[in-house]
RNA sequence: GCGCCCUUCGUCUAUCGGUUAGGACACCAGAUUUUCAAUCUGGGAAGACGGGUUCGACUCCCGUAGGGCGUACCA
């Protein structure tokens, strides 16, 4: 346990595969969240040391992910492999100390062991551990770590309580491979140590190296930090969330339309809670967070609520950036804003955002302001024309036309005068009226429509309804 | 196989031995109505199972079942 009196460091370590989970977003999340409670750092570390997968273009993804959900490190990241020597005197420490040998066991002799060790229902043993060194000398080996055969290791985690491990059940692991590269295990051990981590928050699925990371720590003579242990999060069937649930990782949330706030919101509601509060702001979020508050279950994620999250922050976005943000979606779906579009989309955004769940949702809700004259009717609006709609519209046009003042309440009103006046219910040519300005697609109230069209481009467009093309 | 973790409404959660087990999302019904949505009102919905401990258990202990993770010269 690090003194009580040190300031909290916390890291995310995340390792570059080429995408970012949404698990490893809520682990830099409540690490950010309880470094900010603690007035302590957040840092970060790329564990690269598979160098096979770790490309500068993984990298750029997590640095972006994390950018975008507004959770960048308080310091540059540390690369992991970038620290090999680093990690290779620790080993010789160890070695020196007896409490790490090396093993040359083949692979074949390995699997052989390894059948055995199940079928017996033990820990792996290397036959090294306590043999001398074979004739000859320069045979590839591994160095293993020595652990204790009796005992048992407890770790105290922050989430899951004591956790007690029988020592015998720990078998030696690898901490430098027969290529002389550092392994997980041993990397994490010495980076968490050297950037004074005093917090180790992390995946749930690390549970059970950190007894093996705990000897690793006492035989190098350091203290350990504290562990907290976070569940994983589930698709919505419980499985490991993947690909088929619909997302997995952060740049498809943001591609679908979800807000970052949105996003720090829902992950931290998952899995944690205070009390009856559902929406919260960070400031929020980081008074009240306690990493020992943290569930000790896995959540599932759930696309109706993190909506309904995502809508409840759509609706408090400031309208430009909104504007912003529906334009750079249009156009990746293809369509790009003409030269008005963007007076358009400030003119329709307030009047729907209400009714959006994601940003792509609100670009389909802008659509109908974007259209250009004459707009295109579908065949349900269309049909809607008849002889005596196409009259009630026109007597409607030269009605609204003398409407002095265009804003939502003055033409909701003038649309039941002209219904008193022409003996008839707003039913009779709501519809028909709602057709030929939005052609079909979908459009808010008719007040709100006309407001956002503006009346030159409203009575414009029941005009040329009213005119049919030949 | 062995080890470790987990288990309250469909979902996320509150409860920290004594509650009519609360809230949110979703769902259902109704209201509103110019489409969809939004909004408002109301409703149904839970302690996996079996043993203990206790005056009293969702809460503590044990077991069972189910799920997850680990058991790599991946991280």
């Amino acid at each position: 346990m690090p003194a009580p009196d040190r300031p909290v460091v916390t890291r995310v370590a995340p390792s570059p595969t080429g995408s970012m989970h949404i698990g490893t977003a809520r682990v830099a999340l409540y690490n950010w969240l309880y470094a900010r409670h603690t007035g302590g750092t957040y840092l970060l570390r790329i564990e690269d040391t598979d160098r096979q997968r770790s490309t500068e273009a993984a990298v750029d993804v997590i640095l972006e992910g994390l950018a975008w959900l507004g959770l960048e490190p308080d310091a540059p990241p540390v690369f992991q492999f970038a620290r090999a020597d680093r990690h290779r005197a620790a080993v010789a420490e160890l070695l020196a100390a007896d409490s790490a040998y090396p093993c040359w066991m083949t692979v074949e002799e390995l699997a052989a062991e390894r059948d055995i060790a199940r079928a017996e229902g033990r820990a792996i043993r290397s036959p090294w551990r306590d043999r001398a060194p074979p004739e000859g000398v320069n045979l590839p080996h591994v160095i293993r770590f020595k652990g204790p055969l009796e005992g048992e290791t407890i770790v105290d985690d922050l989430v899951k309580g004591t956790v007690r491990f029988r020592n015998r059940d720990l078998d030696d692991l690898v901490l430098l491979r027969s290529d002389g590269a550092p392994t997980y295990n041993l990397a994490v051990v010495v980076d968490d140590h050297d950037m004074g981590i005093t917090h180790v928050i992390r995946g749930d699925d690390h549970l059970n190296n950190t007894a093996r990371q705990s000897l690793i720590y006492q035989a190098l003579g350091w203290e350990l930090p504290t562990f907290a242990h976070l569940p994983m999060i589930h698709g919505p069937d419980g499985a490991k969330l993947s690909k088929r649930h619909g997302a997995q990782a952060v740049g498809e949330f943001a591609e679908m339309g979800y807000l970052p706030e949105a996003m720090r919101n829902y992950l931290a509601r998952l899995g944690w809670g205070h009390g009856d509060d559902e929406l919260f702001t960070d400031a929020q979020a980081i008074a009240w967070f306690d990493v020992k508050d943290v569930v000790k279950a896995p959540a599932r994620l759930d696309w109706n609520k993190l909506a309904h999250v995502n809508n409840h922050y759509l609706r408090q976005a400031d309208d430009n950036r909104l504007a912003d943000l529906v334009t750079a979606s249009l156009k990746k779906a293809g369509t790009s804003l003409a030269e008005n579009g963007r007076a358009r989309l400030l003119a329709v955004i307030p009047h729907v955002k209400e009714g959006a769940k994601t940003i792509v949702e609100l670009g389909e809700l802008c659509r109908f302001a974007l259209a250009e004259r004459p707009v295109t009717l579908d065949a349900k609006s269309a049909a809607l024309l008849t002889e005596e709609t196409r009259a009630r519209l026109s007597r409607l046009a030269e009605h609204l036309a003398m409407e002095p003042d265009w804003s939502p309440p003055a033409l909701t009103a003038s649309l039941r005068s002209f219904a008193a006046a022409d003996g008839v219910g707003l039913g009779k040519f709501g519809a028909p009226l709602r057709a030929v300005l939005s052609g079909g697609l979908p459009a808010p109230d008719l007040a709100g429509a006309l407001t956002t069209l503006g009346r030159d481009e409203s009575l414009g467009r029941i005009k040329d309804a009213l005119s049919p093309a030949e």
